[in-house]
RNA sequence: GGAAGCGUGGCUGAGUGGUUUAAGGCAGCGGUCUUGAAAACCGUCGGGGAUGUGAGUCCCCCCAGAGUUCGAAUCUCUGCGCUUCCGCCA
């Protein structure tokens, strides 16, 4: 969410930035609401004084027994235009409200112009892409005889799931836990385990509600009965590792909070029908290991690259060649105000596909959870949150098995991974 | 699933209809004292918003939402959360 003082103070300029993210606000119609809602909230306040001080006449001479039926007349003839003007209010306030949180974060200043990912720009590259003396396969029939199982993942569950068999589920084990250690044990993060299901204010702190309720899978506990409250399933850890800070105030000395899981991650895919739908690129249900970082503000830039770095940390270690992008203002993010992609190479496709995305978020999802600490001065301020994959899994082994193949149809395992597969050096059928 | 209790500022904790516009304590911050520190003492100390050049004035917030009342932290209803006991269970 964005501060509102920004919009009250600086209309045209957000405007024009929010364009450039392709989100047009009306900024005559927002005006109109604000140059109403000032009225109404002076008329409602000045009423509200008058009762307030008539209230306390009454209570003190009623302590000295006197007679209070005049004032008692005078606060009655407030009562019906009092309860208009806080009702006529509210619903404007209601109205602003809901119009703000429809509003997308700002692009920081170095973010490039673009209308969608033509825009964006490489940042740098990472290994080579290997020449194969063969034909390659791409993952899909590859991963077949090694265990990877789309048919029983339709009979379960419909399209876009899957089953993992054999040596495809054991490297998926592995390529989750080697992750989880390398990011707990060298990057600093602190290891955390999640729910899976979340209430709608988690949801409403990190951006998914109420702009994007589609993407989500939504259950109903207790067999839809009323009073049941819906849930809704996670479609990252984001949300979960985000939340844990919502509402706080926190002490400038436990910044910054460095957080990891590997959890599923379920989302509905609602508007990408007909795009992936070969393979294990875009599932319903995958898994991801994701890293947040909860920081002071003035250390977010940095906190970013490092947290990219991190992700790339991972990718080196397993000898994926990949590139750096950074998104441009019309592909970001809802919440993000700057945001890196990893694109691993994927050689059967002859081309490189998002593996991971990292954003620094600002204070917008603080704002929206009211996460906060005690800054130098002893002031509240906003936090600054950011979050990135580190990496998604069921990318990460498709990048594994299309990289790594051989002639033979074989896959040759990663050497950081070798400790998490009994010292396994090759995966057949 | 059954029963009971409890949600007050960063923490603790008083407050059951009106000088409470939330007491006291701890922590924090500033100061006195000190070579320095500790202790002691003095002061300060919640958040959001409206209006105004400013000093200021005013409104809202005691888990959340509705309600009763001239007036609600306090009374009523609903929801959420937590604690304890019993039952069940991986």
């Amino acid at each position: 969410m964005l501060d509102i003082q920004l919009l009250r103070t600086d209309l045209a300029a957000v405007t024009q930035r929010l364009a450039e993210r392709k989100f047009v606000l009306d900024a005559g119609a927002f005006q109109a609401l604000e140059d109403e809602r000032k009225i109404l909230q002076t008329q409602m306040q000045d009423l509200q004084a008058k009762r307030n001080s008539s209230s306390k006449q009454i209570g003190a001479a009623k302590a000295k027994g006197e007679d209070v039926s005049a004032i008692m007349a005078e606060v009655a003839n407030l009562g019906d235009g009092l309860k208009a003007a806080e009702t006529a209010f509210a619903q404007l306030d209601e109205r602003i409200k809901t119009l703000l949180q429809h509003i997308p974060n700002l692009p920081s200043d170095d973010v490039p112009f673009g209308n969608d990912e033509s825009g964006n720009l490489e940042v740098s590259r990472w290994g080579t892409p290997r020449v194969f003396d063969f034909e390659v396969k791409d993952h899909v029939d590859l991963g077949a005889p090694l265990g990877l199982d789309f048919e029983t993942g339709a009979k379960l569950s419909g399209s876009r799931f899957s089953v993992l068999r054999g040596p495809v589920a054991k490297l998926h084990r592995a390529l989750a836990q080697f992750m989880l250690n390398t990011h707990s044990n060298e990057h600093g993060y602190e290891e955390m385990y999640t729910p899976y299901i979340v209430n709608d204010t988690a949801l409403f702190g990190t951006g998914q509600l109420p702009k994007f309720a589609e993407d989500m899978f939504k259950v109903t506990r207790g067999g839809g009965e009323e009073g049941d409250v819906d849930q809704y399933l996670i479609s990252t850890s984001e949300i979960t590792l985000t939340n844990t800070v919502a509402g706080d105030l926190l002490k400038l000395d436990q910044l910054p909070i460095k957080l990891t899981a590997h959890s599923p991650c379920f989302r509905s895919e609602a508007g990408s029908y007909g795009r992936d739908v070969r393979g294990l690129i875009r599932q319903h249900q995958f898994d991801k290991v994701e890293m947040v970082q909860i920081v002071h503000p003035e250390q977010s830039d940095t906190a970013l690259e490092e947290l990219v770095g991190h992700a790339e940390k991972i990718l080196q270690l397993l000898e994926l060649p990949y590139r750096k992008v950074l998104l441009c203002t019309g592909d970001m993010g809802f919440s993000s105000q700057k945001t890196y992609d990893l694109e691993v190479w994927l050689p059967a496709q002859n081309t490189f596909r998002e593996i991971s995305s990292c954003s620094n978020m600002g204070a917008f999802q603080a704002r929206r959870m009211q996460a906060r600490f005690k800054n130098e001065a002893g002031k509240n301020e906003l936090v600054h949150t950011l979050n990135g994959s580190g990496l998604a899994v069921g990318r990460t082994l498709v990048a594994v098995l299309e990289n790594c193949q051989n002639a033979d149809g074989s896959v040759h395992v990663p050497k950081v991974l070798r400790p998490y597969l009994g010292g396994l050096e090759k995966l057949t059928a």
